[in-house]
DNA sequence: GGCATGATGGCCT
DNA sequence: GGCCATCATGCCA
């Protein structure tokens, strides 16, 4: 995937890797949800500014940011926005296609449909830690296709944050088995 | 199905 | 000391 890719803002860019395929040395699937965070955002990372943590955040566009949270589990991020620094997009869940075996095992056995859906399990699943902060995503050992053809995108609110919680920058596959989180229903 | 809780690190006030 | 962009497990229904 071409660097420019990653150069508009940070919901733009959840949204159109929807559907895009997301490999790190040839494991991983497609990507069915996303949230964008940028530097405006009180629930992002980087709403106060470069820390040692977040330093990833402040890279190009098209850099990976990986981050612990709750002490245990890894999320991976990629950097976006070529007009404001401080922007990413958090790759959410994917639908398994390659190397599921491999996913399988290193999921503890974990069922084909929660192998990657969350973040911290697609981190499992694809061994993804904090060696790969800082790497750019377009190169090895990530792979990233652009999606064959639109998918049909679903918004929300994002998961799990308190500030911002209205703000609907979360992305998904309308009707995909392998969400997080089913898609909270838009009733009539 | 829902809800509560523990694991556990780094950043914040 | 409290708060997290989380997950697995246990209990109860």
């Amino acid at each position: 995937m071409d660097p420019a890719f990653f150069h508009s803002p940070a919901p733009a860019v959840a949204r159109d890797l929807i559907g895009a395929l997301f490999l790190v040395d040839g494991v991983g699937g497609r990507i069915v949800e996303t949230e964008a965070y940028d530097a405006d955002d009180p629930a992002s990372h980087s709403f106060n500014g470069p820390t040692a943590r977040n330093a990833a955040m402040f890279e190009a566009p098209g850099h990976a940011y990986v981050y612990r949270i709750y002490g245990l589990h890894w999320c991976f991020n990629i950097v976006c926005d070529a007009q404001r620094a401080g922007a990413a997009v958090l790759i959410r869940a994917l639908a398994p296609t390659a190397g599921v075996d491999l996913m399988h095992r290193r999921r503890d056995l974990a069922p084909l449909r929660q192998l990657c859906a969350g973040p911290g399990r697609l981190c499992q699943a694809l061994a993804i830690d904090d060696r790969l902060n800082r790497a750019p995503v377009t190169q090895a050992p990530f792979t990233l296709v652009a999606a064959p053809r639109p998918a049909t995108i679903a918004q929300s609110p994002r998961i799990g944050v308190r500030a911002g919680a209205e703000t609907p920058w979360r992305f998904c596959e309308a009707g995909s088995p392998f969400l997080s989180r089913p898609m909270r229903e838009a009733s009539a």
